[in-house]
DNA sequence: CTGACTGCAAAATCTTTGCAAAGAC
DNA sequence: GTCTTTGCAAAGATTTTGCAGTCAG
């Protein structure tokens, strides 16, 4: 996993590149995501940085556009639950895929090697310039199995 | 591919088993989906639908109504753009998998047999009831690659 | 200083809901 | 007839935008 300050690095040179500014509330946005190795909402992340910065008072706004950035930069990936927006998490980890529980919510993720070659095949054979890929399992975890 | 009036019965009987009725916006909008192999968010097939038949005046509410009991039916399928909503497309036919074009938000269908036992894997694996799983490729097509 | 960023509130999207009238069975 | 469905418009939910003040470089 990158490093904290490595990140950092990275994300002030992305910034400077692009003639932004490097601001508090990017900052914690993206402190929160690279420590929370988690999905979150918008309106989560929202009032998870309340809890943790009562005084800073980041406004709703700034946490779409920051994540909006983060995720146009690569620093954060999403995944989108139909009509029930999107879910966010740090995105500069080893690729990987997600199951998803229709009961509870919980994503669990996993890496398999012959997926990923596959789709490299695949967007190859019809001259698909490939930027991104993803993949979801959806069901029933085992611990909502068990509660039925 | 299944034969129109077989469909027709299908859908009949399970509006039957629900108690529920079987109504012309509900078999419009399904035969319309029948009839386009393609993908549409609610609000395209609102307008085509008002295009073949301007008398018929089908509310949006109703294609929002239908498509979500078609779809808990399994009759149709979605496939979602993050916080753009949804797209759907009629449901029974082969499973496959998409190939999304970041520009043109053209849908490439494609079927891979080694992925679809893969996902079964894991699914054992993680100990996951599979109730369904969607893969996308994200790119730019052939067509958008050259216009750059 | 200058131009980008922020919070706020208003606006824009997209989807769902309440209700009276219409329609299926 | 009874109970579901419909279209409409209003309400909800989520995300984006305009703007004046604030802040980073």
């Amino acid at each position: 996993m990158i490093d904290y300050d490595v990140l950092i690095e990275k994300f002030k040179s992305i910034i400077k590149e692009n003639g932004l500014k490097y601001t508090k509330q990017r900052e914690l946005i993206l402190k929160f995501l690279y420590e929370h190795d988690d999905h979150f909402t918008p309106e989560e992340l929202n009032s998870e940085l309340k809890k943790i910065y009562p005084d800073e008072n980041i406004g709703i706004a700034t946490i779409y556009r920051t994540l909006t950035l983060l995720e146009d930069s690569g620093i954060v990936t999403s995944i989108s639950f139909g009509t029930q927006g999107k879910k966010y998490e740090f995105g500069l980890k080893k690729h990987h895929d997600h199951l998803v529980c229709v009961k509870c919510s919980k994503i669990i993720e996993f890496y398999d090697e012959t997926i990923e070659k596959k789709q490299l095949e695949i967007a190859k054979k019809f001259e698909f310039q490939m930027t991104d890929h993803t993949m979801k399992i959806i069901g029933i975890c085992k611990n909502c199995q068990k509660k039925q």
